[in-house]
DNA sequence: AACAATATATCGCAAAACTATATAGTCATC
DNA sequence: GATGACTATATAGTTTTGCGATATATTGTT
């Protein structure tokens, strides 16, 4: 537990960095593609986007209606509720995930060709052990009310 | 390998995030707890520092005299070559990185407690992968000249 | 109707990083 | 041993990305 405690955080950032590097990101930045690849999954509030993406509303509000000024997302009114944003991706949200995926499979490729088998597949194991703890971290409403 | 492309990333970005929103990161920012903890290995160069944590030259020296300033590291000079500054970590340093992993375990505790015995396990063993990657990640020097 | 609560939007600001460039020191060559 | 190319670090200015505080609009409650 120390280890992980002590190590994970410091290696998972580094990584962040160093794999964005190796990319030229271009159009559009890396929270705005986890916000559209979260969208793919289904349609989502303003307030649980932010909480999902572990970001300030007011920071979402402004990313989402950037992503909407570029076509990738529409916003929709709940008639219900007329305070409520519905935020759910369009087809050129989608494809823009997807070509965001493909350019980073080809940056990233000559860079997993150096792995071996096992090494891939220990990365591919740890893909899914980050996912998990992903969903625990955003289970446990911590410091904030339990909704 | 596709799988690990479309995916880690975004998810070690998120975890990162969501981390770091649990911790009252207090004094000190993550990038330099994590130049902190390449010092305590040994000693290196600003511009080699910079190489390894992916950050821009400028961005290296501004950040060290920040922590100079604060007495975590000392700056020398190289006798051979007045051109280049060695940077060292002081007990201070080693102190404040094992006070911040400290305070990191505090924080994390109650997620990781969540988690079974195999969860965990797992979730050591992505941190072993992550940091082999990282490895791998800094030795290829990529888009850079091969220095 | 008045008031509290909720969802989103707006505003101003701060941190952290970048690029471009300046400065200072070294090395090679003549 | 002076000159110019090269290298290591420093400085300046700007951009990006996020935040907190607060405003606005809508809903629910008494």
């Amino acid at each position: 537990m120390e280890y992980v405690a002590g190590n994970l955080l410091a290696r998972a950032a580094l990584l962040v960095r160093l794999l964005v590097k190796q990319v030229p990101t271009g159009e559009i930045s890396r929270t705005e593609v986890e916000v559209l690849a979260e969208l793919a999954q289904g349609t989502r509030r303003i307030t649980e986007l932010a909480e999902l993406e572990g970001l300030a509303q007011p920071t979402m509000t402004v990313l989402v209606r950037r992503l909407e000024a570029r076509g990738w997302i529409v916003r929709e009114g709940l008639p219900d509720d007329g305070r409520v944003v519905i935020v759910a991706i369009t087809h050129e949200g989608r494809a823009a995930v997807e070509g965001f995926r493909a350019q980073f499979l080809a940056a990233l490729t000559s860079d997993l060709e150096v792995l071996s088998d096992s090494d891939l597949a220990e990365l591919s194991r740890a893909t899914d052990a980050l996912g998990s703890f992903v969903d625990v971290l955003q289970a446990v409403p911590s410091a904030r009310g339990s909704r």
